[in-house]
DNA sequence: CGATTTTGACCGGCGC
DNA sequence: GCGCCGGTCAAAATCG
């Protein structure tokens, strides 16, 4: 599934005066609305009553049709949200179906490990070598977290932007999904103990989950700019980093807490967990702040404003 | 030419 | 012990 097949994100607010607002409500009466008040108390308005009525009628029409838009935006995001927790009630469903109780341990016990996803950073000290070779139990003391990001279903790089740098040393197809698991070493600090292993989303492609194992003992590289994963070749967008990237835990958008609290208590994913519709909204902001005819609306406002309080 | 990616081979854990 | 499977290695290929 694909977040934005449900909703567009750019919310189609028309905000631009010379889109379709504009075309069924001429400009000026747009104007006349939002400094309706100092219109009133001019001296130099001389209304007969019958204009006023006629302008009455006009606002009242504009208020049903901003009532009907805003209706509007009420119900996509409510279908918005339906289909945001059936999403996450497939994805707790199928991580349990797809994982039978002969799943290898550390796959399990990544899931039940009671270390939160960004929780302590004081067991992480073990070496990549070492790692390799302790026990299981000790293994599962590191911290895993997971991430998610959306890129484009035809992007096959396995590349996602967190800031830091990443170089690929394996590539397998696992048998529970088809699309390859691609396996990344910190390559910023030949020391740093850091894997992840990226792989895209069974249910819906354009999802590529990154896992982290283990914890950063440097600086993010990125803190001057915001890098590939490894290098720029062949990157495509994904979803960037929230603004919570400049930490030293891996970055982006989490939303391996809400799944451990489905696991935990079997119940229905809530919404109001603030994980998936923070990206939503960031989402929308982006694509607002991007958004040319928005940029263009805003600065005629901007100054249409200026100027009529000059 | 060095760094990075690709990809087949290999290793080790786990279940039967 | 055998086979499956995930993870890692390392030589070759590719890129800038």
């Amino acid at each position: 599934m694909d977040y934005s097949s449900w909703i567009n994100s750019s919310l189609d607010l028309n905000l631009n005066p010379d889109s379709r607002v504009s075309e069924e409500i001429p400009k000026r009466e747009l104007e006349s609305n939002f400094f309706s008040l100092d219109l009133k108390s001019s001296p130099a308005r001389q209304e007969t009553s019958g204009n006023l009525e006629e302008e009455l009628k006009r606002v009242s029409a504009e208020n049903k049709k901003l009532t009907e838009m805003l209706t509007e935006m009420c119900e996509n995001y409510n279908t918005l949200k339906n289909h945001v927790s059936e999403y996450m009630r497939k994805n707790n469903n199928s991580g349990k179906e797809m994982s039978p109780p002969k799943k290898r341990k550390s796959e399990t016990s990544n899931n039940s490990n009671p270390i939160r996803a960004y929780g302590n950073n004081s067991e992480s000290s073990s070496t990549d070598e070492e790692s390799s070779k302790k026990p299981r139990q000790e293994i599962i003391k590191a911290k895993i977290t997971k991430a998610y990001f959306r890129t484009p279903a035809s992007d096959t790089s396995l590349i996602v932007k967190d800031g830091y740098q990443w170089r690929k040393y394996g590539q397998k197809v696992t048998r529970d999904n088809p699309c390859p698991r691609a396996y990344f070493k910190c390559s910023f600090a030949p020391s740093c103990p850091v894997k992840k292993k990226v792989q895209r989303s069974v249910d819906d492609q354009s999802i590529v989950v990154a896992t982290y194992e283990g914890e950063h003992n440097h600086p993010q590289p990125s803190q001057m700019e915001t890098t590939a994963s490894g290098s720029s070749r062949g990157m495509t967008h994904g979803i960037a980093p929230s603004s919570s990237s400049l930490r030293h835990s891996p970055p982006k958008v989490d939303m391996s807490r809400s799944k451990s609290f489905n696991e935990s208590t079997n119940s229905i994913p809530k919404l109001d967990s603030s994980e998936v519709p923070q990206v939503l909204v960031e989402q929308m902001a982006s694509s607002l702040t991007k958004d040319p005819n928005f940029r263009s609306a805003l600065l005629a406002a901007i100054s249409g404003r200026m100027s009529h309080k000059n």
